[in-house]
DNA sequence: CTTCTTACA
DNA sequence: TGTAAGAA
């Protein structure tokens, strides 16, 4: 599929997507006429791509873990050199405190919402 | 009409 | 990230 179709599967600006291969997190072949073609893989990959990149993660971090989580469910021993598991640690920390701010922020709205309803009522 | 690259308010 | 421009 060519970068429109990729686009609408994955709701990711095509302008994204471009930028995601040139930051070497996505890999595209390319057609005679110079598109680019990518397979259905891609398509996880972009939505896993994005899931971390919501998560607070940057674009320099994901490049190197992506290889570790790449196909869901299909874990790489491999390459799981002390300095990955060190990064990984570090940002799974990083992802408990963004937890712990979106929680209190949520409970703060939630809490907001009823006393609105309670006075309503 | 779709995609490509490069540059920039 | 968005958008513009010129080319294929």
């Amino acid at each position: 599929m060519r970068i429109g179709e990729l686009s609408e599967r994955t709701g990711t600006p095509r302008r994204l997507l471009r930028y995601y291969e040139e930051q070497g997190l996505i890999v595209a072949a390319r057609l005679p006429n110079g598109y680019r073609d990518y397979s259905g893989d891609n398509v996880d990959r972009v939505v896993q791509i994005r899931g971390l990149l919501d998560a607070g993660l940057p674009t320099r971090i994901i490049k190197q873990i992506l290889p570790c989580l790449d196909k869901p469910r299909t874990i790489h021993f491999t390459d799981a050199t002390p300095e990955m598991l060190a990064l990984l640690e570090q940002e799974r920390d990083k992802m408990t405190e963004r937890v712990r701010f979106l929680t209190r922020n949520r409970d703060a709205i939630a809490a907001y919402l009823e006393a609105v309803r309670a006075l309503e009522r």
